[in-house]
DNA sequence: CTGAAAGCGCTTACAG
DNA sequence: CTGAAAGCGCTTACAG
């Protein structure tokens, strides 16, 4: 391996092209008065000798660090990963014109001294936090920094830019599709209660009941659904209760009802319908094909980033942005068939 | 949102104590010959005013920048994500105990601007990767710029320091343990060919048949295997020729193939052996169980960092790190039955 | 249009 | 044991 060589610094650039490092800071950074031609020359003699600035001297010197860090959740199974990473592509993409890098922070909810450390270092000059919680500490953290951040997803704290798909109205109008459809009921299997996204899709299947004119079936939303046991144990007792159709908040979570019932020879969609949130490969080319909601990650994480950078240049911008859906109808709800 | 204070600097705690920056810098750094009277008042008094150094300016002063870039791949389904996250997280702990922090890279195979935007703006002490390619543009970059690194999996290259599980030997002993109990060959279905980890496993299989004295079934290696549709197709024409089992390479692979024997009425491990590597919870539950290698990713991680540091502290490290794995024998290769 | 100088907030030989 | 000073590599009022 070479050895890491110095670099070389604008002093020496100034030096060898007789100028004063102040005007060869302005020829790249192009503010401040200078001349084209002694911009150009200084221009071209950095392209010629390879010069890159040093940017933590930058940074310093500016009071910025070119970095910002995104905040991901820890979980392992119980959402789709996928979906993260797809995101996180979308902020990189975004932030990488900027000029800036991420600084993950992988976290559990209860947990965020690494956001905590990042923070007292000054390592980062805004945050995306990916997942919001019912009661969010990470969130907390921030505004009592006062660095600026924008969130994925909903919360009921005030003063917090935030970014997300319309999963409430994605979740009413998919469950009103299927209401529409029969009388009987159907069921709601979630997550983590303490997630914020598992309460906007419970409103929005509330929203649904309501405008169809039914009461809310609260014994048919189930919810903290964390293993495959506890899908399996719902899905039994959900049968019993002779429904129509589940709406699943997690492909994960689809993905195990779907071979419970299988083993339980239920038909899809003859028996029982099934649809689930975010399209992910968990249910590519499942057979039956699955109805599900798409949401475009990646430009989800876009969006956010944009948002933080508004917001680090102390540009306007609205509070809350929302993004739009797809519901992609398919055989699992009787919508297509082969 | 607060107003961002401007934080306490060194020279405010030098002022307020009566003493010179040298001396608090010495208290906090512990190097340097000090007093002990004088450290401790120093210690006390930065407790107290909850002074916090400014990290960019150390990092500027000592010529490091206390982040190192980790680069995962961008695959959204190829290979299992989790593995990756939590490899990551071993990662961001053991790197959190050094105080250091992680600068995401997420990158195409074929493409790594990103990382080459990072080095050149020197924004990292050290570069972990993920996973290695037989031509590995990565590796020629960093070796390029003689920064220090360390790679997950394999690699050709000369002198590269890399930490992996066991692929080889893990695939080899699998594949024996199947081949030792039936004449019956056994075919190997995995993904890119351009991934090392493909080829190191690949390798274990044929390790393998020739310790049983069996020739190596080439046309029963199936590689580059990218989608569903390719799996199905290979399932279908593997099971033409006779074979007694199927060793899969990723668990996204190994449902596939899954689902297919399923959708072809045979019966597992009745007429057909499956097996799978990392034992992720895709397979998770699945019935049958399947049998599958168990790799701690996480533990990978933070081998991967530990060495890192070493080599970013000249430490002697020796150049190749292996991990063990566990075989976990199960259902579906007719080792366990309930 | 250009430059000398101070500053960003630390560390670290060097002297005493 | 302690400190004044130079240095890390930039930027940016301020003067000219």
């Amino acid at each position: 391996m070479e050895k890491e060589t110095r670099r070389i610094t604008i002093d020496q650039v100034a030096e060898a092209l007789g100028v004063s490092k102040t005007t060869v800071s302005r020829a790249i950074s192009g503010k401040g008065r200078i001349g084209a031609a002694t911009r150009q020359r200084v221009l071209d003699y950095i392209e010629k000798c390879d010069y890159k600035p040093n940017i933590i001297a930058r940074g310093l010197a500016q009071s910025k660090t070119f970095n910002i860090c995104v905040v991901m959740p820890e979980d392992y199974h119980l959402s789709d990963l996928s979906f993260f990473q797809r995101a996180l592509v979308g902020i990189q993409q975004f932030a990488g014109e900027m000029d800036y890098d991420i600084l993950l922070c992988i976290g559990k909810e209860e947990e965020c001294t690494g956001l905590a450390r990042i923070l007292t270092n000054r390592k980062v000059d805004g945050v995306i936090l990916l997942r919001t919680y019912r009661k969010d500490r990470q969130i907390e953290l921030l505004q009592g920094e006062g660095i600026p951040f924008v969130a994925v997803g909903d919360t009921d704290y005030k003063g917090v830019y935030q970014v997300d798909h319309d999963q409430r109205t994605a979740c009413r109008e998919l469950t009103k599709h299927l209401l529409s459809r029969d009388s009987a009921d159907v069921a709601l299997l979630g997550g983590r209660e303490s997630l914020m996204i598992t309460r906007t899709r419970l409103e929005g299947f509330c929203d649904a009941c309501r405008e169809c004119g039914r009461e809310v079936p609260e014994e048919l939303i189930c919810l903290n659904l964390e293993s495959r046991q506890a899908v399996d144990l719902i899905v039994e007792n959900v049968l019993n209760k002779k429904v129509r159709g589940m709406i699943c908040m997690d492909d994960v979570i689809c993905n195990w009802a779907l071979q419970k019932l299988r083993q339980e020879r239920r038909k899809i969609p003859r028996d029982v319908w099934i649809a689930s949130f975010y399209n992910s490969w968990v249910l590519e080319n499942s057979d039956p094909s699955v109805t599900a909601l798409s949401f475009d990650a990646r430009e989800l994480g876009k969006e956010a980033c944009r948002k933080l950078f508004c917001l680090m240049d102390q540009d306007e911008v609205p509070q809350r942005t929302i993004l739009p859906y797809r519901m992609v109808l398919r055989e699992s709800t009787g919508d297509i068939f082969r």
